[in-house]
DNA sequence: CTACGTGAGGACAGCCACTGTCATGAGCAC
DNA sequence: GTGCTCATGACAGTGGCTGTCCTCACGTAG
């Protein structure tokens, strides 16, 4: 056995989670999650750049999965196709821990400077899309707005998913939002359904 | 004349600007700030939320005025036309003074933490667009899908108008971007070009 | 077995963003 | 002039985050 106990990044990261959700994010000093993960607060920032980081570790490894998967889409795929792939994977993803999901969102939706970290982690996600749609071939206009939809989609659907409690799947609701971003290019949609 | 000179808040922007383009954001304290507009740190927090706030003064006035814009489309415009005529209001108001804007973004692109709050403004944007174009009459979906794909194309546009420094003005770039976003849903669209 | 390097983590001091609280004093109403 | 208002100043305090040096189990070489 080591000299410390292991894993003690994800400790800190259940136990953050544990105290934003019983105490809220700006009432939690970040000695106290280290306390509670057996820590000090000096080895908290030594894992994670910020306060607000430890709630976002996983974001990376999405990016890179959504990432796989546009460029696993069949070269016949249209820009469109390929992002919805890479948006049904990371549904499963969501869909498999969808409690411990739901739990981080309501902390994250609680407080402003969670939310845009959040903002900018799909930012993120959409340049990575951009990148994977180039990689392919598809031109740059095409390559960033596709990318923009696609994380369009993906918060609204998602938003969705959240407020339905345990109604639908969030694949379904993904592809209903394809769906309907098919259709405001249509002439004389006037939307109202 | 007042006790004090007038227009506090005035001067905090425009001191807090300098000296973000001087030094850089991080690299300026609060107090210098306050100190070049004659005012005490205190002072500048009582006129904004914080640090960064400050360069986000006018994101209330324009989104008021693209929520203006949607609401004053003809009622046979589909939603994507009124968001449209939105995005040309806003075009207007960047083009008219494009030396500031492109000062300020170039304070906002070299941080972080500025690029999340410009991101959570750009939301921000996104909802009062969807709840603009739920006024009349647009469903729920239809309604957030369409917004998230507005500030998507700005985003695209006001990016390249960005990099292509002395170009073309904003207003065609918008119109291309919805082009290309109206292409995306076609049949068989592979996005080369 | 010893010596040494490595690397995760602790201890501690310090900067700065942000807040709570009370004091100040010109302008204004009367 | 009395008293109220209210933008600002003064000052102390909390907490996020960093720089720096120290500690000590572990692995490896000899």
């Amino acid at each position: 056995m080591g000299r410390w106990e292991p894993n003690a990044r994800g400790r800190l990261e259940q136990a953050a989670l544990e105290l934003y959700v019983e105490r809220g994010y700006e009432q939690t000093p970040v000695a106290d999650i280290a306390q509670r993960a057996g820590l000090t607060e000096r080895t908290f920032f030594r894992h994670f750049a910020d306060k607000r980081e430890v709630l976002f570790g996983g974001s990376g490894r999405l990016e890179e999965l959504c990432v796989g998967a546009v460029a696993a889409a069949p070269a016949t795929a249209t820009p469109l196709e390929a992002v919805t792939a890479a948006l049904d994977t990371a549904a499963g993803v969501f869909e498999e821990r969808g409690d411990l999901v739901r739990q981080r969102q309501g902390v994250i939706d609680a407080n402003t400077e969670l939310r845009e970290r959040e903002l900018i982690k799909l930012a993120s996600l959409s340049a990575a899309l951009a990148d994977a749609l180039r990689e392919r071939g598809v031109g740059e206009l095409t390559a960033l707005l596709t990318a923009e939809s696609a994380v369009g989609v993906l918060k609204v659907a998602f938003g969705r998913w959240m407020d339905e409690g345990q109604g639908r799947p969030l694949r379904p609701l993904l592809a209903e939002c394809f769906d309907v971003l098919r259709t405001l290019s249509a002439r004389g949609a006037v939307g109202a359904g």
